[in-house]
RNA sequence: GCGGUAUUGGUGAAGUGGUUAACACGCCGGAUUGUGGCUCCGGUAUGCAAGGGUUCGAUCCCCUUAUUCCGCCCCA
């Protein structure tokens, strides 16, 4: 048997259906938040993402895909999002768009290759927003605010949003060097991966889960007490906006984001809810003012996030949010003569063009069975086919709720439909009108 | 890159180095002369992930590979 690579998802049935919604609730918030969609390619030259990355992690070294296509070129999956929009911002010029800041989303596929385990796939699905030409602090704060009103969208309530800053890049070299003035003479009691950190990623050190109890990490200094005054005063602006958007966060000094290209804002959102894995950050990003001219591009500063859609999953089956995934059908057409299928099949096109979601018998089964399946499906209406009845133009159709039975003249379905669903329709708004009048 | 864990039908699973691989659900058919969700009866595996080895004989022992789940590293 062929089987699927590692760390990659067969996604369907309900499990699709729920992406699917989700993807529906992020194109209508980011309608109102007036973002663009944007597609960039799935790969891309390889050197896009070594010079945006670094070296200085495993992630260039060992974590992406990479293959040489037939012409020789270097070529990389894509490990994540930003690379590919900065790359597509400077080739296509949009820093010269008379609408500035140029404000984008995305919502695809990302490539890594590492071991699979919990929240941590091959093959991942990310969505993520991009402001190009910005530097507002209240962008920051817009930034933020999405994924934290996504969630509350959705229902999801156990997460916890963490900030910080590493302030600009005058800040962020000073803190640098006070952190690993403060380790070099501890660095014996540190284990064995910080001492490794120490030499490669010094910030990376208070991220440590061996050591997070440890007194030396504990009185490390932090951050902010590294700022300018023009960082610092930065900071507090985005935390203004924070309050005026109602986003309820904390202030995390420990949140370092891995690379190089981040300052000022950075940010993480946790799941905290019982029985998520060890990888729990379910969205995070943070500003990246140097990335464009990394690039090539002009000096452009910009901020973004990226959100796991698979981890988003998993919090909201946690937290036993139910999704309105309804797959329910309208009507589900029963036969059993040849004569009476084509009746069925004739019938089922007519339903479907006028608006309907029907589904016929294909299998030969029983009439009983096809019950069955009819149930099985959850049809609002049982349309049963009878050679004697249609030869008076007639049809008879289960009201699968209230169990009654009528002949219907053929002509007369689609009004027998719309009375029967409009009713129905009628009920909810009175239910949604005493909600509101309740509020 | 490192470590641990698992892999039996459509599903959940029991099980043993040796004739026909429990049980349950599901599904299909019948009891019900065209009407389901209850009941009863019957049917339902290319044979235990794949390949190799040990053995008179392996689903069960060993090795390799693939995939699963979990942790470390890393985290874009």
């Amino acid at each position: 048997m062929i089987t699927k690579p590692k760390g990659c998802h067969d996604i369907y049935g309900d499990q699709a259906r729920k992406f699917k919604y989700v993807d529906q609730v992020i194109d209508d918030l980011m309608k109102e938040y007036n973002y663009d969609f944007m597609r960039t390619p799935i790969f891309e030259s390889s050197e896009l993402f070594h010079r945006g990355v670094g070296d200085t992690t495993d992630i260039v070294t060992k974590e992406t895909y990479d293959f040489v296509d037939r012409g020789g070129r270097n070529m990389t999956l894509r490990p994540e999002g930003t690379a590919g929009i900065v790359r597509s911002y400077i080739e296509n010029k949009m820093y010269g768009d008379g609408a500035q800041p140029v404000k984008i989303y995305y919502n695809g596929t990302m490539y890594r290759y590492e071991r699979p385990q919990s929240g941590r796939d091959r093959e991942l699905t990310q969505f993520g927003v991009e402001v190009l030409g910005c530097d507002d602090p209240y962008i920051d704060a817009e930034v933020i605010s999405i994924p934290v009103n996504l969630f509350k969208l959705l229902g999801l309530q156990e997460v916890k949003v963490n900030i910080n800053t590493l302030g600009d890049n005058e800040s962020r070299n000073n803190y640098r060097e006070a952190l690993v003035e403060y380790f070099r003479p501890h660095i014996d009691t540190l284990c064995e991966d910080c001492q490794e950190r120490f030499k490669k990623n010094p910030l990376r050190i208070l991220d440590c889960k061996v050591d997070c109890d440890n007194p030396i990490l504990k009185n490390a200094p932090k951050t902010i007490d590294y700022l300018n005054e023009e960082s610092k005063e930065r900071f507090e602006t985005v935390k203004k906006y924070l309050s005026l958007l109602e986003v309820d966060y904390e202030v995390n000094p420990n949140i370092v984001r891995g690379l190089d290209y981040y300052n000022h804002t950075v940010f993480e959102i946790e799941a905290k809810v019982d029985g998520f894995g060890s990888n729990n950050v379910l969205a995070g990003g943070g500003r990246y003012n140097g990335l464009a001219e990394q690039l090539d591009g002009p000096s452009t500063p910009g901020i973004g996030f990226a959100l796991g859609m698979g981890r988003l999953i998993m919090a909201l089956d946690l937290e036993k949010v139910e999704l309105p995934v309804d797959k329910a059908l309208d009507a589900y057409i029963m036969y059993v003569s040849d004569t009476e299928k084509d009746y069925a099949v004739t019938l089922c096109q007519y339903l479907r063009m006028n608006g309907y979601k029907i589904e016929m018998e294909n299998l030969g089964r029983s009439l009983k069975s096809q019950f069955k399946q009819a149930d099985r499906l959850n049809s609002r209406f049982f349309i049963i086919l009878n050679d004697e009845e249609l030869k008076n133009d007639q049809i008879k159709i289960k009201d699968n709720k209230t169990k009654e039975e009528t002949l219907v003249g053929v002509d007369y379905i689609l009004y027998y439909f719309e009375e029967k669903l409009s009713e129905e329709l009628f009920d909810e708004l009175e239910i949604e009108e005493e909600i509101v009048e309740g509020e």
